[in-house]
DNA sequence: TCGTTCCGGAACTGCCGGGTTCCGTCACTA
DNA sequence: TAGTGACGGAACCCGGCAGTTCCGGAACGA
């Protein structure tokens, strides 16, 4: 009896009893988080306006996860990334790929420093975000514009993406995204020649 | 009587009795948040380290500023900025410049994505950041390479501070400082022509 | 129907860290 | 030499917020 009660809890596929976890709500808190990390930035972030905002309490976040962290990580994951344009021509498909970031910067240039300060904070953090800055379609059409082999293809892809950043941190107020996007796409088209 | 009394408070030129404030204090307060502010970045000071570091008493620092924030914003604005060299060959200047700002983000890692989180949430934090975040002489040295009226004279201003930046922060791993000033370097003398 | 687990909400615990106060001592002025 | 203010150091106060617990109620399985 004993040894039989003691191993059944090794191995329990199947055992739900009461009331199920309701997916509405789990939705519900990740988009409630998703949310302030746009509007607030990360640092920001409390616990109780993300389960106010979901219209939940505190204690169904922290029946799904652990920690703060974790559910911000999380909520990172899930928020989408752009779309990535293919048409025939590659210089129209990097301004759309650099209007994306040079929108965001302007819109809510909250973001990506508080995610970048958080990372160096918290290892699941970090991960997330680096999943999500995946620059290589970038490169790709970048490559396409001035060859596959080209010297400086690694420092203009990183900047579309560094330039917006920078310029959402320390001149928010003369931000334009249009004039930007031209400014990048315009320069990786003279580097082509 | 009275109104002699309450006359005098309004103009106090001399006055000062007892012990005065000793300005090696107040020097060393400054350098141990200089140096905490490089160490362990903005977010994760606090004012008890930074009093331990100075062998002082967290007194002595609220005898000086009103608050941790206005404590760093004057340590950061007494950080020395780069040496500006000035030779005859514009190139040779912007690759000390650039290599300059390389090596600090390979180095200190953690300076400047804390600063740019924290400028958002106090105002005399951003003040400092943003005087020490001059460009206008990277700006002019790449204006005697390409010339003043480049069209891209902006964005390769900028550059040269946001992809290192950008780099230290999502792949510090990988990071080469002396590649990666050969790299900005190269592409603004090949826009030259 | 009964036991279990969920739900939202509110109250509660515990810790961390900014800022203050107090102490015995030291430096300076009158 | 008396009074005042700065000094380092330690104790202290207190507000904010992560995480927990408890409540009455609702949704499940047996």
């Amino acid at each position: 009896m004993i040894s039989a009660m003691t191993d059944e809890p090794t191995r329990r596929p199947a055992k739900p009893a009461g009331r199920k976890r309701d997916q509405d709500v789990t939705d519900a808190i990740l988009e409630a988080a998703a949310d302030l990390l746009l509007e607030v930035g990360f640092d920001r972030i409390r616990t109780q306006d993300v389960a106010e905002r979901a219209g939940a309490g505190k204690g169904a976040i922290y029946r799904r996860w652990p920690t703060k962290e974790a559910l911000l990580a999380e909520a990172i994951r899930t928020m989408p990334a752009g779309e990535a344009p293919v048409t025939d021509d590659p210089v129209t498909d990097l301004r759309a790929l650099v209007s994306q970031r040079c929108q965001s910067a302007e819109a809510k240039p909250d973001l990506v420093p508080g995610l970048i300060s958080a990372m160096r904070a918290d290892e699941g953090i970090e991960q997330a975000v680096k999943e999500g800055y995946d620059l290589s379609y970038v490169r790709d059409t970048i490559a396409r514009i001035i060859g596959p082999d080209h010297p400086h293809l690694d420092v203009l892809t990183d900047l579309t993406q560094a330039v917006p950043l920078m310029r959402a941190a320390f001149t928010p107020e003369e931000l334009d995204g249009e004039a930007m996007t031209e400014e990048i796409v315009s320069l990786i088209a003279s580097v082509a020649d």
